[in-house]
DNA sequence: AAAGTATGATGGACACGTCAACTACCGGAG
DNA sequence: CTCCGGTAGTTGACGTGTCCATCATACTTT
């Protein structure tokens, strides 16, 4: 590639700073309200979000860690705090003894429904009103294209 | 407004995970470059590098959380994890007994020296690269469409 | 079947963030 | 000068994430 430079030059690095920086507040943002709008973090609600789309409510954890795309530690740490709020229950698997199904309560389905329709209202309000159609389409396309991006570059 | 539905329709909300996940993981990418270049967190980055451009190398507590944006609380944490390592030092200020100063220590300046330029090299590679010109317009123009629509919002 | 390897899940140690409470000090009103 | 509201900074509690160690169980190989 022919005068590849190496670093970004003042006007790339300018948009980048500007576009993780506002990403970052969009998330926040998005965060707070569904934390307002129905105590739940976002974490909860993708906890809750896969839960409440499985058979009977239930899933392995390693199932639910795939799904969401977490790393098995870190799921096992918040059901741990989800299920002391009574969110969500654990169970034994009884096909494999090693494992564990996490099994959504009572209290986890009720939050899950308050929450949903306020956070949509929030993506909605937060993201898709902020830009044009055409803003909007070309957002979905820069995502792809990172995504590509990093996938390619994962193990180099 | 007319016809203004409430909620994002299918794509709209497939757009949204699309871009919140991958901004997620671009950010965690060039988080773990830094981390495995220099040993430094972006949050270290940010304070390293409004010390270095600070006359003295030392800024006001309040003065450096304004410059990049974090709450006082985050940052006296933070600048204590920091000095902890030596990476900088807290002095008082002179002029005002309830004041603090954070000082910019050799140790620091040499990880941020050692940091800088594989972490521009990173988010070229990561994100300049993955971008075509236009995309990366786009990406600016949406990141201050999404500026300005939160800031609007703020207190609404 | 015994031995070795891979997998499922958990736990501790630590970094990071937010929130609310708290201390200490400033600067102005009276 | 005294009181008082505002400001600077710190701290503790807690939720969240990562890394790494550990344990038990399943699987695979001989």
């Amino acid at each position: 590639m022919p005068g590849g430079r190496k670093l970004p030059d003042r006007d790339e690095l300018s948009t980048w700073r500007d576009f993780i920086e506002t990403t970052d507040l969009l998330r926040g943002r998005i965060s707070a309200r569904l934390q307002a709008d129905s105590g739940l973090s976002p974490g909860d609600y993708a906890v809750l979000l896969a839960l409440t789309e499985a058979p009977d409510g239930r899933l392995r954890s390693s199932d639910l860690a795939a799904h969401i795309g977490w790393e098995r530690s870190r799921l096992s740490h918040h059901l741990g705090r989800m299920e002391r709020r009574g969110l969500i229950r654990r169970e034994e698997c009884l096909t494999d003894s090693r494992g564990a199904e996490a099994v959504l309560q009572p209290a986890g389905k009720t939050a899950f429904d308050a929450a949903t329709i306020p956070h949509l209202r929030a993506i909605r309000e937060l993201f898709v009103d902020a830009l044009t159609p055409e803003q909007l389409a070309a957002a979905g396309e820069i995502a792809a294209a990172l995504g590509r991006h990093l996938k390619s570059r994962e193990m180099p």
